[in-house]
DNA sequence: GAGTAAAATATTAGCGTAAACGATTTCTCA
DNA sequence: TGAGAAATCGTTTACGCTAATATTTTACTC
């Protein structure tokens, strides 16, 4: 099966393949009839443009890069598998193809130098800002995704309004102890939660507790040890998780101590992580948009790639308490 | 900045393009000090081939594309997307890159007619074969990953085999009412662990009864639904549950009728999904290797690039039983 | 040191496409 | 009808690279 290009279409035609390729293009004047016969055989041959090509003459791919940083790939939850399919659904809407890369430190993931890909999209805030700033440098057109850093363009969560709701929904329920959670702090998006929380307790003239705070490891059982350390050495009546599977984690370590959820300590966590339905209670959570991160940072990636010089977008997107049974519910509270 | 070409680097050391490549490609002989003065020279100019340049000539271009049903993607369990950061990294160790795409449907995916890749991996049993059928015919390198097909080189998961492991730790436990639920059986993998669940009854002389058998529906709930009206009709002392996902999700509904786990119900899952030791009690469950899947299906899928005239090899991973307390330990039975 | 073989490098062609430019035909209107 | 404008289409070039072929340089033999 030989491939299928401009020439054999031309050739049946019987026209060049300059005009061929106008046809398929819409550029310039055409005879009708001949552009439609050109595309009948073009579909009827089966013909799509050599990408290879097309993009060596265009320099362009039609290829956006999707980089995320190679621990968040360990990270079972599905948050970055979300935004993926999320990010890829619209690229295809926009007839773009996506290349998903990982890396693993600061070098320069070789689809940049080899042309691989128009744009980048830079997802999670693992991210080396190194890394970012040398992409940035190349003048790659490059949105950040649940990340952000002055000067580049940026779609991404209110963390620390985020975390303040969580926080104050916990002290409307009474709590006046109040403990906040996170498997790291070495993480941009969880120190914003936690700055939310401790905004939280200002804003209702609580005090703010070191002995509150617990930091786990990386990993799924982070929050499992976090929460272990923190009742070592005190006991909140209600906990603020940097994130679900956190929660859920240190969930576990509640109910092992023989503490009931959310009698003896409520919790709330972060991102409304389909695991939140099925801890036992199921978690009370602030729901995070990633289908809308990922539809308005591809929209921002396509205009910034016909148009690049424009000054950094910073778009915050808010969150959404979503009232579960982990916080005893408003109507019967703790 | 200007791009950097061979002609740049050609020019720089006083040598035709032709040179630069050959030293580059290290193909032919060529005077070693010329060599070097080169290669360091690219490297000073911090040079990378033009991705399309090469592979307009080469035929071929050193991508791979990741194919998946966009069902799969709502799916929010993390099985591909633990699979897909797999599949990258071992790609990435072969120097190759991926280019990630999900179908709805049976038509072509454009990256295929506008040879974007050299080879695909198609990953999880929902793909429409049908499309499976037509890659095939377009005499593209393919490798199906968790799914298998007579023809079509496959890497997959022993689900009967697995299956009947759940079902007989069960019965070994001393169960007799042993259910199975599914969120559907419209799918190749959970069907073949329903085929595994029966030919454990049998094996073990107990009688099938379709009583105990309940299908939900799609999505994260199904489990739910699936438990539920199985309770509704009957009262199994023990459930195989067709993944982890459906096994959390049922172990809601048991609890919801205040039955306890494992005194009442024994729960065992599939997939070793990471929420797996989340649920309360955690989760027994067969292990899958996904990212022995990946990359025995990379290194399937790279070979038949280099030699595509192979018959069709099939892969067959066995499972592994993970034992956690939802069935109550063998030490301390039900 | 002439003749030849071998090694090293240069020249050329071509991959499939789009765009610039040029050539031809058709149309418009005095 | 004829001149110019407009429409239509063909030719050429360029994109950056590799492979095939041609040419030069070097090395070697007697």
């Amino acid at each position: 099966m030989k491939k299928i290009t401009l020439k054999a279409i031309a050739e049946r035609a019987g026209v060049s393949v300059a005009t061929v390729s106008r046809a398929l293009n819409g550029r310039g004047p055409m005879d009708e009839a001949t552009r439609e016969q050109i595309l009948r055989i073009a579909e009827e041959l089966g013909y799509a443009p050599d990408m290879a090509a097309r993009s060596l003459v265009l320099r362009r791919t039609e290829n956006i890069g999707f980089l995320i940083h190679a621990l968040q790939s360990l990270s079972p939850h599905t948050f970055y598998g979300e935004i993926l399919t999320a990010v890829e659904r619209e690229l295809r809407r926009h007839r773009y193809h996506l290349h998903f890369a990982t890396v693993e430190d600061e070098t320069l993931p070789p689809l940049i130098k080899e042309n691989r890909v128009d744009g980048l999209i830079l997802a999670g805030c693992d991210l080396p800002p190194v890394l970012i700033r040398s992409l940035k440098e190349r003048r790659i057109p490059l949105v950040l995704l649940d990340n952000h850093l002055l000067g580049i363009d940026s779609v991404f969560t209110d963390n620390v309004n985020g975390a303040f709701q969580a926080t104050a929904h916990l002290i409307r329920l009474g709590h006046r102890r109040v403990a906040f959670i996170a498997e790291t702090l070495d993480n941009l998006s969880f120190q914003e939660r936690f700055e939310g929380y401790r905004q939280a307790l200002e804003a209702h003239g609580l005090p703010f507790d070191p002995e509150l705070v617990a930091e786990g490891e990386r990993g799924f059982e982070g929050g499992f040890v976090a929460m272990n350390s923190l009742l070592d050495r005190a006991r909140p009546t209600a906990v603020v998780a940097a994130n679900d599977p956190t929660a859920a984690s240190a969930m576990r370590a509640i109910r092992a101590r023989g503490l009931r959820i959310p009698e003896d300590i409520a919790v709330v966590g972060f991102d409304d992580d389909p695991l939140a339905v099925h801890t036992d209670p199921p978690l009370t959570t602030m729901r995070v948009f990633r289908s809308k991160m990922a539809v308005l940072a591809v929209a921002r990636l396509l205009d910034l790639i016909q148009n690049p010089e424009q000054p950094a977008l910073h778009i915050r997107i808010e969150t959404q308490l979503i009232v579960r049974q982990s916080c005893g519910s408003p109507l019967t509270p703790s």
